[in-house]
DNA sequence: CCGTAGACTGACTGATCAGTCAATGACGAT
DNA sequence: ATCGTCATTGACTGATCAGTCAGTCTACGG
């Protein structure tokens, strides 16, 4: 018994390093962008020699890979707990945009490491793949949401573009939240607004100007 | 008058120069993205030798920023020509989704480097005031143009959310054209449809579905 | 025809960095 | 106590690349 104690025990130890490696790549991202990224920048951000790194991920791509990967874990993880915590459609779609631009996802660390990988998107079929899942998952979420209101109030446009246009619109102001470098509440007070402008052009019972809060 | 002549002469040549080995550095861009940008790549599609890359522009940085403003420039034409060849707002906005969601700015070429220099963004203070006045004078063509929409058919929300809302969507679909990849014709037709089905939300009367071509 | 200004060239230098590897330490098994 | 395994270390190597510089070529002015 003390066999596979020992080898699940070291399993273990071994995933939570690499994880450590993965979260010192994103805040070094974060700090530098993909290009600027050092080896020698994780190793030291993870606390570690810089052969670690190498020993764990055998090459820089692969830890950047893992890195994405991690990246996106968190997100879907924090997007199902929010969304979950709700029953009707409207409270859920509220929750997704509080979600992209509230303040939790929303610290610039986050928000510049994605950017950074998107930019790489087009060179890199593994990021390619990771983001077109990521998608798919999402509107597969969305379309849901959108069909329910439909059904009380039929919207003048069909369900899917509805969805596609309000993950058009998230990215979108997250890519100007970069532009705009840092912004205050209340520039996501008004990122929110045109999310719930949005949707209440579709569906003015639900999402009318007196759902304000 | 042999002395201004030359003067005016040789400035146009070196101007010229400047402007070539800016649009070499957007290709080489397009094809490794901002990191993998080498002063031999450009040089090599401007087809000179690798000093005269930085006789014209002392450092590489210089050379990107200067890669930027000419892609911000191109942009900012092509946009002014396509909107001032109509006289009603809702032509004007079609002209202005048809330039960022068609075939022409939209080969990929040109898309990888915007997110290329995004990604930057939150690093470089000159690509932010590049992107931020750019993002200004957008929204100030596309206000007014809501805003005359608006008065024939008072909208359900506030013309400054809704042209933001806009220009959000245009940024995200940019975005996403990324991760899928080249995107056919198909697809571009979806983002398109996103756009009227968004306007026409607001503005059933001139953007409702029958406004289809 | 010479002189010179400035566009243009590419070999060279120094710095940086991914990846290698030989050595060390920690720890459980025997 | 001894051994084996494996995480861990950091000095070293080779490659790459921005930036320098000493020089060439071109064309115009005198």
């Amino acid at each position: 018994m003390s066999k596979p104690d020992k080898k699940s025990r070291d399993a273990e130890k071994v995933a939570r390093r690499r994880r450590s490696l993965a979260q010192a790549a994103i805040t070094v991202i974060a700090r530098k962008g993909l290009p600027g990224v050092t080896l020698a920048d994780v190793a030291r951000e993870a606390d570690c020699g810089y052969g670690l790194v190498l020993f764990h991920f055998e090459t820089k791509d692969r830890l950047l890979l893992a890195a994405l990967d991690a990246l996106v874990e968190e997100y879907r993880a924090a997007w199902h707990a929010r969304s979950d915590a709700h029953d009707d459609a409207v409270a859920r779609l509220e929750a997704l945009i509080d979600l992209d631009l509230g303040s939790a996802v929303t610290d610039l660390r986050h928000i510049a490491v994605w950017t950074a990988f998107w930019a790489e998107t087009s060179r890199n079929a593994d990021y390619r793949a990771r983001f077109s899942e990521l998608n798919r998952a999402y509107l597969a979420r969305l379309e849901p949401l959108v069909g329910t209101l439909a059904e009380q109030e039929p919207p003048a446009a069909d369900c899917r573009l509805i969805a596609g246009g309000l993950s058009a619109i998230l990215d979108g102001l997250w890519i100007e939240s970069q532009i705009g470098h840092g912004l205050g509440e209340a520039d996501w007070a008004r990122a929110r607004a045109i999310c719930r402008a949005y949707l209440g052009a579709f569906f003015p019972k639900s999402f009318g100007a007196e759902t304000n809060r």
